[in-house]
DNA sequence: GTGGTCTAGACCACG
DNA sequence: GTGGTCTAGACCACC
């Protein structure tokens, strides 16, 4: 019945988010169609408004454009998957960083914490 | 001039998450008092409103107290502090691990990529 | 590849838009036969309808005519070019300074901006 | 009873024209607060989401800034209004003379036009 | 009070 | 069919 959405932040940035990811793993590639406002909206269980916004925020970016009448699609710039992919990394390692410096960590202990993570975890 | 706050996250979160950072770095010990709350609204340009709410989540937390009359002050449990650095470093782990395997790192490429970034910036 | 046509203005106006350039610039003469719809779509990578459309929207101007059974063509009218230049000419003309205008500039500032543009770029 | 916009553009663009314009004019001056979202849409007849979506356009380009629970500032950075005015002047004066020499004008016929149109228009 | 987000539903131009 | 815009009304967090 209800969506999973995190409460924090905007739906709308959630789903290009979700959207984002699937580019980065090739699961989308350039100059695919992505579903039309309507049926992303239905298979979200959003309303089109949000969907719409979504499309919107993502073109901003240049990550999809808009052929009018036919749809929205990703971008035909061979390089904006990996561009994406790069500065995704990149704010989300400088995040972690960020974080971690603070709580007084060294670069040694994240290490560590990362591995005995990805096995224990 | 006005303050320097993310517009990203709440503002008497953001102060909290200062707190919490100091407390971690031992700059702050169980028993210090902290500046009152008209206090830290001046000194973070802040409205008491918002440091109100600060200073009651951390109460919630069980991260201060306050005693009528006399202020707020850092939590006297001696092992407040290790928990809560070890919570927060747990937290960022996790959001951490969790976000660069959605964009299809493996954990050496976490690490590599923490090694570059805390070298060349 | 795709078409390259600007996002803002309908794509019928703006196909509309260059052959009335052409028309200006006599490129094209009364009496001239325009493609046919089927054709003018596949030289412009267009939907056919888009075309129509163009197509309706000169002959509504009186600048084609369209001849059963032989196709398009720019109207005899020998005036017609004249006049549409002068149309043309004129609504940029009022539409530029009516923007300069809110925009503070006086008339020689909008002389010098056009003679600074067109030499420096 | 009902309010002034054209039918071409949207409206949400067409106010955030006219903020730029005030202020280009100086009407409106860095730190100046706009009206609250709603009071806005009052005042302009429309709903208070157009309102919104102007103003996030305007945050979007760096013109004004939002602060939480007080409302819409016009940004305090000095050069913003030079910087709004230069590239809507070169916006404007690019159009104009893209427009013009596809009409097969000289510059100097532009100049010309000015001129007249400034007087007898 | 403020702005930010979301929903529901509508109309439109365009292809 | 598509996306783009607008309205009406609601709820929320924040100040």
């Amino acid at each position: 019945m209800d969506n999973h959405f995190q409460s924090s932040k905007p739906i709308y940035l959630q789903i290009a988010d979700q959207i984002f990811y699937r580019l980065v793993r090739k699961e989308l590639l350039p100059g695919d169609k992505l579903p039309s406002v309507r049926e992303m909206a239905i298979q979200t269980k959003v309303n089109p408004n949000t969907i719409q916004r979504t499309y919107s925020e993502m073109e901003r970016l240049g990550i999809v454009e808009t052929r009018r009448g036919q749809g929205t699609f990703i971008a035909e710039k061979a390089d904006i998957v990996d561009e994406l992919k790069d500065r995704l990394t990149r704010e989300v390692l400088e995040g972690f960083v960020k974080q971690m410096t603070e709580l007084g960590l060294t670069k040694e202990e994240m290490v560590e914490g990362i591995k005995t993570f990805t096995e224990g975890g």
